[in-house]
DNA sequence: GAGTTTGAAACT
DNA sequence: CAGTTTCAAACTC
């Protein structure tokens, strides 16, 4: 379509072009005869071409470009994108290149697509919704979709006015507007994930510490403004300026989705139309900002610009609010991580935890996650090796979790981002599943970045909760180290000297995994695996597995008699096996010549009973035995010799797992704490920025949550697990799955394909999803 | 908290 | 595969 606009677009573009020797040349080389009014697309783009180099990559799609015209006005003002920025927009270019429609036409199809894509890629968010499965997730998308026409209707309008302006479009402008359409695309997608929240969360934290210049006055709608009047006035602040703008339009969009709410309408359009005139954008983002605010469903009052921020800090804190638990506070945050995507029903589902009255709620997408990670190095592999969404949603989470807290590479999160998209609904489920199950060792681990979730855990005597590594020479890239044999990476809580388990390494974290894993493919896997089943695992299953099955190698203790942790298969909470070469074996848990009961059940009473008699040592495993005396376990913590974690204990044995404390490498454990706490990192720092907005925050997500559990059901939806512990269901090997204490516990060895048996029900579904994409890897 | 013990992991 | 060394957790004091 020739507009008018496009004409006068192309004009500039146009005369400069003809006047170049270029066009002279071409020209006369072309049979086709030049027509100066060249489609307003040719022209742009040519123009374009001509004044940007990065321009190429915005013209992937079509679509990008027309947006620029709607939008180009409104981010002039803001800023001009530094090479900084846009590699900081990278990842969410690089996704929208993905997504983005095929519109082949440029101006007038692309005005509304651009239109659609804010309404949050159906694509996208859709999907994820879908997975969760929930009906507020179908309502929302209803909602969504009734939202969607309406802006459609309102866009029209505005692209007109953007069109009229197209001339002041400049280079850096037609950038901005790429971005924010591209934005505005991908946001919806990044927030649907965890890991897209994570992004913009290191994007801020990054910028906060210097690295970027993103500030987290984009997370806070309040400083939101006052930066936003800064970045005007100097670029430096630009790029914030932009993410500021992506951010609260999606928020908007997502909210909208979410609630249904027209108002985003009004001021998402505001902004796109922003026009070429600079001037208009400030206010007029601020009057969004402040719009975007009325996305806040339920007419929950909440500062348009906290909101904002909020949106964007739930999104990252939901890992802290999850931890919080109890605390009425950290719902709130999960709704509104919640409200700000569209994609995020997991979230939902996290929320739904929060609900249960039991003690765990957390929710925790890092379970899921964590889950993927337990099997470590498997997940690690085979994140390389498999191309299983799940799998690559596994690695993403971790990478991006770990990216979150700390220098993360872009780069990495980009890709984790994109295999999230591609993941889709699917992999959102299973994080909701594992998320509900998992919670309370998430919580805390979140929790531990930040003192007062420190306090919590101490409070709950979880203090201890997962460990971290003290590796000196061994630069954690060994198995000595629990962190890299759980596939995490390092963190503050770790003590270790030289590590290089940290995302700057991860080329060298993944290299070393490979090596030791071809050496000893079950190197990463969980030493101890808990026969699946886990619903039924409580008693019933224990039969099934026989203590000394499980263990994957056996153990060779020789003073430890198999009685203290030393003892992989103690530690393990399983019975020594044939293939154990230990001597004077005496573990509680089934001897190696088969003595002790076979069945877990036996094993407990036994150990009941000899740990009355017996070295502490032995009580932990009553405790753990014992699935029905957490109180006893609790206090008997310092003897839980199975779990090192604690904290992982208690929730399993509240679950019902019973103990079988995840081996040392426990991956589940020690893998979603890490994600917490590189999660609780970022959330504690923008806690401090946010405590303003918290009350808001509480209010909103109190109710959100409430509304969104009540609609998406109790967590059970999600987890279904019976357990309100959730299990998290550890990895994908099942190992998480143990079955309760109760069950016995019934530990497989890992490398043992355990995973059919997880087919556990009720977290089973996600659950099962993650085993099984895992599978391969690990059982291999 | 320092030192010892222990057994897995790594190495040869 | 076996033996040795290295390592870090577990444990003790």
């Amino acid at each position: 379509m020739d507009t008018p606009e496009r004409s006068t677009v192309g004009a500039a573009a146009i005369s400069k072009f003809e006047d170049s020797p270029v066009f002279n040349f071409i020209n006369s080389l072309s049979p086709i005869q030049m027509v100066k009014s060249i489609d307003s697309v040719q022209s742009i783009q040519a123009y374009q071409s001509l004044n940007f180099a990065s321009i190429p990559s915005i013209f992937t799609s079509p679509h990008a470009n027309t947006q620029k015209d709607s939008k180009l006005s409104a981010r002039n003002p803001f800023k001009e994108l530094s090479e900084q920025e846009t590699s900081s927009v990278t990842c969410l270019l690089n996704e929208a290149l993905v997504d983005p429609p095929d519109d082949s036409s440029i101006v007038p199809t692309n005005l509304p697509q651009p239109l659609q894509f804010d309404g949050g890629s159906p694509n996208h968010s859709t999907t994820p919704r879908h997975g969760a499965k929930t009906d507020h997730v179908q309502s929302n998308l209803n909602l969504f979709q009734s939202s969607l026409d309406k802006r459609k209707s309102l866009f029209a309008p505005e692209r007109e006015i953007g069109e009229n302006h197209p001339a002041n479009q400049e280079n850096n402008e037609v950038v901005g507007l790429d971005w924010t359409n591209l934005m505005s695309d991908n946001v919806d997608d990044l927030l649907i994930y965890n890991l897209s929240i994570e992004v913009d969360i290191c994007r801020a934290v990054d910028g906060k510490q210097g690295l970027g210049d993103v500030n987290y006055s984009d997370f806070f709608s309040s400083k939101y403004a006052g930066e936003i009047n800064d970045s005007q006035k100097t670029q430096p602040d630009v790029l914030s300026a932009p993410c500021v703008q992506n951010v609260t339009e999606n928020p908007h969009v997502l909210c909208d989705e979410m609630f249904g709410k027209e108002d985003d309408m009004d001021h998402t359009p505001e902004i796109l139309s922003g026009g070429p005139n600079q001037v208009v954008p400030i206010d007029h983002i601020q009057e969004n900002l402040n719009e975007a605010s009325d996305c806040i469903p339920l007419g929950y009052k909440v500062d348009s610009q906290q909101q904002r921020g909020m949106r964007r800090r739930c999104l990252v804190f939901e890992a802290a609010g999850l931890s919080k638990k109890n605390t009425g506070n950290v719902k709130p945050r999960s709704a509104i991580s919640i409200t700000s995507k569209g994609k995020m029903a997991s979230y939902d589902s996290h929320l739904n935890p929060l609900k249960t009255p039991s003690p765990r709620v957390l929710p925790g997408i890092g379970l899921h996650l964590n889950a993927l990670a337990t099997t470590s190095k498997d997940r690690m592999v085979t994140q390389d090796t498999l191309a299983s969404g799940k799998q690559l949603i596994s690695m993403p989470c971790t990478i991006g979790s770990f990216v979150s807290t700390g220098q993360k590479t872009e780069s990495k999160s980009q890709p984790v981002a994109k295999d999230f998209v591609h993941t889709g609904s699917e992999f959102q489920e299973p994080q909701v599943m594992n998320n509900e199950t998992s919670p309370p060792t998430v919580l805390e681990n979140a929790e531990e970045s930040s003192p007062k979730k420190k306090r919590r855990k101490l409070e709950n005597g979880e203090g201890e909760s997962c460990k971290r590594c003290s590796c000196k020479k061994s630069k954690c890239l060994k198995l000595y180290c629990e962190c890299f044999a759980a596939g995490v990476y390092c963190s503050e809580p770790c003590a270790c000297q030289g590590c290089f388990n940290k995302p700057i390494h991860e080329e060298t974290v993944l290299s070393t995994r490979k090596q030791i894993e071809s050496r000893n493919p079950l190197a990463f896997a969980p030493k101890v695996i808990r026969t699946s089943e886990t619903g039924q695992e409580l008693g019933e299953v224990s039969d099934k597995t026989p203590a000394s099955a499980r263990h994957k190698r056996g153990c060779n203790c020789k003073k430890s008699s198999c009685l203290k942790k030393y003892c992989e298969c103690y530690q393990g909470g399983v019975g020594c096996s044939i293939s154990c070469r230990c001597e004077a074996c005496k573990n509680a848990f089934g001897r190696k010549d088969g003595s002790t009961p076979g069945g877990a059940e036996e094993i407990e009473h036994g150990e009941e009973e000899k740990d009355a008699h017996e070295k502490k040592e032995e009580m932990p495993d009553d405790g753990q035995q014992n699935a029905s005396v957490q109180n006893h376990e609790n206090h008997s913590s310092e003897n839980l010799a199975i779990t090192p974690f604690k904290a992982c204990r208690q929730l399993v044995k509240l679950s019902y797992f019973s103990s079988s404390k995840p081996p040392r490498p426990s991956a589940p454990t020690g893998y979603f704490s890490r994600l917490y706490n590189t999660q609780a990192l970022l959330k504690s720092e923008a806690m401090l920025l946010c405590n303003k907005f918290e009350n808001h925050v509480n209010n909103f997500c109190d109710d959100d949550t409430a509304n969104i559990l009540k609609e998406n059901g109790s967590p059970s939806n999600v987890m279904k697990t019976s357990s309100p512990n959730g299990k998290r269901i550890s990895p994908s090997n099942g190992v998480g799955f143990s079955p309760s204490r109760k069950g016995g516990r019934k530990l497989i060895l890992r490398s043992i394909p355990s995973f059919p048996s997880l087919s556990n029900v009720d977290s089973d579904d996600a659950v099962n999803d993650t085993t099984n994409s895992f599978n391969p890897s690990t059982l291999t």
